[in-house]
DNA sequence: GCCAAAATCACCCAAAAGAATGACGACAAC
DNA sequence: GTTGTCGTCATTCTTTTGGGTGATTTTGGC
């Protein structure tokens, strides 16, 4: 950066005595001095804008790196893989409370429906899945990309 | 940006205008001609600074850099969070195997000891993670970082 | 309307899990 | 040598879970 900057100044320089070398030539020319400034000008601008980009481009950069690390995925509940399992809806949502932590009683009063029907789903969803117990249903249930 | 642009080009123009305006007021000065560029050179090189951070500040420079942290992390357990919670190196064992969805009986076998003694390191597990049944205690040892 | 799948609920019973308490030996720290 | 932690085990009792079976209701498709 610092290099960049030197390299402005001195090719402001250079402009400056190249204006001033030219002066004797030009000067007796009509309108030179409108020629004068649009070349000047022209220069700088372009000058300016590179300069500017260079400066900010530099930047930009490091800001961008932070895009990556939040994504991934935020994942998708695997439709497929719980049809190809004959998982029903209400037994995938019971597999889900399971894997919360839930009791059999807390997921009941959350589904709005008796223990003993969350028993059966979940009965139904351990048999599908080949588990005996809940955290081996959670386990398999990961694996199979059925849960987070 | 397009308005920018055309500001640019009108600032430009004013310049140039009042350029041909001062030329009959100072052209008659000493060295008026160098005074003259820097200013030109001077001004057009700040607009031109701006413009080149203008141009590239808002653009959003899209890096697709490549994702780590999806392919990244191979857990580690977290060895501070486990001791900080209190939690016995062979409580966070039977903790690990109850995550795997293993019984008690099995995780007594598996380590060689009473199913009483795992039911007294789960009980103890679970009170220092603050849960009330193995599945919650696995979902919590995942928040704490203790569990993949 | 009829059928099949899904969802619901009920009972019974056995197994597993969990809470509470007490106890004992090993071992390191002070 | 006392203290504290850890790991081990047992006993008792309650709660939760899971298996098995059957039944009723809803729902969606044909």
């Amino acid at each position: 950066m610092k290099r960049q900057i030197l390299l402005y100044g001195l090719i402001g320089g250079i402009l400056i005595a190249a204006l001033k070398w030219t002066e004797y030539r030009f000067l007796v020319m009509e309108h030179s001095i409108e020629i004068y400034g649009g070349l000047v000008a022209a220069t700088f601008a372009v000058l300016g804008i590179w300069l500017g980009i260079k400066l900010t481009g530099k930047q930009q950069r490091v800001v961008i790196k932070e895009i990556p690390p939040p994504a991934g995925e935020p994942f998708l509940p695997d439709q497929r893989k719980r049809e190809d399992l004959g998982i029903t809806p209400r037994e995938m949502e019971t597999l889900e409370l399971i894997a919360q932590g839930m009791s059999n009683r807390e997921i009941a009063e959350k589904l709005f429906v008796s223990e003993n029907t969350v028993k059966t789903h979940s009965s139904r969803v351990f048999d599908k899945l080949g588990a005996k117990r809940r955290t081996q249903a959670v386990q398999l249930g990961k694996e199979f990309g059925l849960l987070p």
